[in-house]
DNA sequence: TTAATTTTGTGCGATGTAGTACATAAATAT
DNA sequence: ATATTTATGTACTACATCGCACAAAATTAA
């Protein structure tokens, strides 16, 4: 019986040195710090430990590269994000716990980064239109996972969930822009935490 | 008598052939577009119509240029900004109107292209410091223009102007965002227009 | 009219960058 | 063992870009 499940197949050339979950990690850091534009396939490839024929083998071109690591940056945002909101508390409890993970990691030393997404996508958006749609769709996703656990909760029904959503994202997108320009993380938590309130009345 | 007012010094040399406000705005447009890292000053050289030995003389290097640049825009929009607040109407109306004159620019055609700061900015924060303080200091100018009102209008002192004004912050940067990555101009009029009460309640 | 001053425009050199060709290495299949 | 396949690493080409040198142009001062 031939079962399609990858792990087991072995690969018929020579192995590869390198794990992909890895190299998209430290590519997403290089790019996190000074955006898609500025970083050049030499700084990515050192970083990754790689050389540029096997990056572009591997990956494709800058912009392939990037959208890989931006899925892969907003994937694990987004299970972050589910675990939190499935965890024991109120729903209020629950969002200001979200908004303090989020800070931690927007103002993580050395240089306060934000979020990929709102921090480098949004401005390559107008000129690649790939970048684009992989923000508007991880964008879209995190705003369902807020919905599901707005829509699962006692609030009112009024303002719906999706509305709730929208609004709860937004103040996450401004906290990453605000973090990014060098806000301090006391007051980015000291606005989230009066804004929490608000959005769960 | 010899008063210092610049407009009526005749300066020794050639004069200049540009404008600077002109030269500053079509240097803005390209920016907006392709964000800082991306736009080449050969690319600015000929929007602007100058060419490069001139643009370096009159405004310094790249950097320089971009920030003077971000620094006429954040002028204007805090002076529009100001004018709308300064209308007649309840706080609620004028909020209302500050969100659909900014939605109208951020997804102006032919490419929704959302606010500079928000937008090109916040990249490069981490890698230029000068940007980031400028971006800083024009956020704080903008978020003190609406303090202001919070703080003339007749809502009650709790939450204080200062946190209503963060609040209609964030809710404008987030409009700013999703314009640039490709929201409907009718879906951010809904989102603007759902919290304008919540933000002025 | 001549000198001084500032801007303009052509063009150059040094550097950085993207993408690829080609030879080598390491594994599996037969 | 030998062939086949895939990955790696060096090196190269073509091109874009930045920043500036230098001469020509346009204006005011004397």
């Amino acid at each position: 019986m031939r079962t399609s499940t990858e792990s087991t197949k072995k690969p018929r050339g020579r192995p590869r040195s390198f794990d992909t979950a890895e190299v998209l990690e430290r590519v997403r850091s290089v790019f996190m710090e000074k955006g898609f534009a500025a970083t050049s396939l030499d700084e990515l490839s050192e970083a990754a430990g790689l050389n540029r024929p096997s990056l572009y083998a591997a990956f494709g071109d800058k912009e392939q590269l990037y959208i890989q690591a931006l899925r892969f940056y907003g994937t694990k945002s987004v299970e972050a994000l589910d675990t939190i909101l499935a965890s024991a508390g109120s729903i209020e409890q629950r969002l200001g716990k979200v908004y303090m993970a989020a800070i931690d990691l927007y103002t993580a030393p050395p240089t306060k980064l934000g979020c990929m997404i709102v921090g480098t996508a949004a401005v390559e958006s107008p000129t690649h239109p790939k970048i684009a749609a992989a923000a508007a769709e991880l964008l879209a996703n995190i705003e369902k996972s807020l919905e599901r656990a707005f829509a699962a909760s006692e609030l009112p029904p009024e303002p719906t969930p999706a509305a709730r959503a929208r609004m709860a994202g937004a103040i996450m997108y401004a906290i990453a822009i605000r973090a990014r320009i060098g806000m301090k993380a006391a007051e980015l938590r000291a606005f989230a935490n009066s804004m929490v309130p608000v959005i769960c009345r």
